[in-house]
DNA sequence: GTCTATACGGAGATAGAC
DNA sequence: GTCTATCTCCGTATAGAC
């Protein structure tokens, strides 16, 4: 990587080439988008990438990680509620909210779910994710049990990895929806999971 | 396509190719699976497989298609059962089960789903059988509701999209699952169905 | 029908001028 | 820092001997 004169605006530069690349990863998928594409969508020379990124790989490890520090502020402020059940319904929202939001989110999620468990840098990524939103939410479940507000014969960890599948769920669901009435899904969702931690 | 003296040792001979790749593109995913990597795997020289699919792609759609009768005689029979309730909750269960079947059924699946939109023929293969399992799906809740045997306020065709989606969850879950434990997934998927249905 | 060898195109990454 | 040009490898599919 070269020197950089201005760093704000290599960062820019860097985050615009991410962007132009996020929506063509969530169209043609990782292996059939190109080096090409990426920069001819974003302007600039075929080649040219390589001062930002240290190859294909690394951009899309990029985009993936874009957001991850946000779910931990919301879960760290659920975890203090006071009605656990109110709180693991919306992290499930939150968790479950952008698959909804844009078309292109949930294609690009379930990309990168297929190419995990082929490129181990692309698994240890989703992974750390992914733990730390199971671990939330077993420890919301966990609450919602001692509270009386969900059954008592819930395992904290299973019930959370199935509250992670539906969710999941959604994603594909929004994955496979052309059009994109996926808010129906969520209002579904949500009845779905409140009748399990509690019928 | 050159002319078959032994049309059974030719379908026999096509059937293990098919069998070798579709072990290859659950593994690795469609893009990722060389050709060369089949004929290896089959164990035949590179370039025979020309001999018995037009190209890798009708190599791929006849993965897909290879099933696809089976289920068509199962919903036929369910939709004459006099506990469609039950008989929902059986179809359920026959569509999630191939999933905990094998760990390289919901990686296949999944890929499958991707490479639909992004692949005209693909997905119309695809688009074929999910329409089928939807229609008889919408027919059997709607045949549980009439019955008093289902929520009221269900509507058929949304309901069936939902399960659909929920039968989904759990491919999605055997896809990300390295262990195969999916077997507590077609549990909780059927409590899950339950309550949904009549809470 | 099956093989070996290869044509052909395309994709990731690099070189080096400006 | 950005460009153009290109190197190099690899994958699909074909040609043609046996």
């Amino acid at each position: 990587m070269a020197r950089t004169l201005d760093p704000a605006r290599h960062a820019a530069r860097r985050r615009h080439i991410q962007d132009s690349a996020a929506a063509l990863f969530a169209e043609h998928g990782y292996d059939r988008t190109t080096t090409a594409q990426i920069c001819r969508a974003a302007g600039i020379s075929p080649g040219n990438l390589y001062h930002y990124f240290a190859s294909k790989k690394q951009v899309f490890v990029a985009v993936l990680t874009d957001d991850d520090a946000e779910t931990a502020d919301l879960l760290e402020h659920l975890l203090r509620s006071d009605r656990p059940l109110e709180a693991l319904t919306e992290f499930v929202d939150h968790l479950a909210a952008p698959a909804a939001a844009h078309p292109a989110v949930p294609k690009l999620v379930l990309e990168a779910l297929l190419q995990a468990h082929r490129d181990p840098e692309i698994a240890v990524v989703l992974e750390e994710a992914d733990a730390a939103e199971r671990d939330g939410m077993a420890a919301l479940v966990r609450r919602a049990v001692d509270a009386g507000e969900a059954r008592a014969d819930l395992d904290p960890a299973d019930t959370a990895a199935w509250l992670s599948t539906l969710v999941g769920a959604v994603y594909l669901d929004g994955a496979l929806q052309e059009d994109g009435d996926t808010s129906v899904r969520l209002g579904q969702l949500r009845h779905t999971v409140r009748a399990y931690l509690t019928a």
